[in-house]
DNA sequence: ACCTGAACACCGTTCAAGT
DNA sequence: ACCTGAACACCGTTCAAGT
């Protein structure tokens, strides 16, 4: 009892078994993290702030797999377009945390830090301040929700013969694999075209 | 004990209560649901398929707020516009059920069948089917992802003297209140001359 | 410093028993 | 038919106590 020669719990474990959880069962749960480490579950809060501080945790991690560099192509759309895809890819990687990020504010520094920059590059090209965060916020529905579709591959809609769908049928039959992926590519090609319309429209 | 002249319990008054909770708190419990309508946790059960029921009886309830009289409107781009408008004024009178219905598929027969309208809309419109579940998807992740920006006002992000974000605080500030509508409007008007744009070159 | 073990209030769900 | 009351396995969180 007490303490181990080698300690068995820190933040990178405690958030590696929680994605590891959220991945394999789309939630997670303090007393489950601590027995797959093989310590008691009070043992995880002298780590951690409480199942909000992990919360915290997983989005800087997912986050990290966004590439800052994105944001300093030029010119301005095509950073912004490479920003949205990387986004994209990170969260596609892990697409159950998006629910449990999506229900509190951001706080993770360098996450906040990724949006300073992409508002920046916004300001430097041009665009109104107040139509920016419109913009960003635009763009973050686009990715996350898109990115949330990847979750359940064929079972947002679970159609019965007691409501007789055909034609919905028939659609999905159509679409086929890659559902998400191309209802993300059409939101991307209207926003980026919509995006340039607008700024070429501020310059008058 | 036992059974009550009047009876304390039925779906209705569940699936109000329920509302009523997620609008005040954010969410809901079984035993709160009880507590609050005078019965016991058990005897929810007696009227309901469990939490999950109540989850999807919240669908069908937020849903029945969408006009679907919207989609019988000409032109089709007209009335895809309006239904999309209906659609998130319904969740926006009660945004916190987004993330409780986002992770369960749609099972309730009445809202299968505004998106078999939607689908026959764009079918008639003259749409390749394999585009149609794209098209809607991404509407659709519009309307929940615009309205879910209003659940929390101001807090989506927590600026701290920590990580300092100048041009992000300056954006925010310049949007002011509105930002998620204006988003909305953004993402609508983008997505509209898209669907138009992506019709008229499948007629070549 | 790091962990245990027990406690507390709260979940979702089931089910015999009552009227 | 409708509800009670008790049970079960599971949460999140705290905290004295141990090494």
């Amino acid at each position: 009892m007490g303490r181990p020669r080698t300690p068995l719990l820190d933040r990178e474990r405690i958030t590696t078994t929680a994605l590891e959880l959220i991945d394999e069962c789309g939630d997670f749960s303090v007393p489950r993290i601590a027995r797959r480490l093989g310590a008691q579950t009070g043992s995880v809060y002298h780590h951690v702030d409480g199942r909000d501080g992990i919360v915290e945790l997983l989005r800087e991690r997912v986050c990290a797999a966004i590439d800052p560099g994105t944001l300093e192509r030029t010119p301005w759309d095509a950073a912004l377009e490479a920003w949205a895809r990387s986004y994209r890819a990170a969260f596609a990687a892990h697409p159950r945390t998006i629910p449990l990020l999506m229900t509190s504010p951001v706080r993770a520094p360098r996450v906040l830090e990724q949006y300073e920059r992409a508002v920046s590059l916004l300001l430097a090209a041009g665009f109104d301040r107040a139509e920016i965060m419109p913009l960003i916020i635009a763009l973050e529905n686009l990715v996350l929700g898109s990115a949330l579709d990847l979750t359940a591959p064929e079972i947002m809609w679970e159609l019965t013969d007691h409501a007789p769908t055909p034609h919905l049928a028939e659609a999905l039959a159509a679409v086929g694999e890659g559902r998400a992926d191309r209802a993300f590519e059409l939101g991307l090609t209207a926003f980026m075209n919509h995006a340039r319309a607008l700024r070429e429209s501020g310059y008058r």
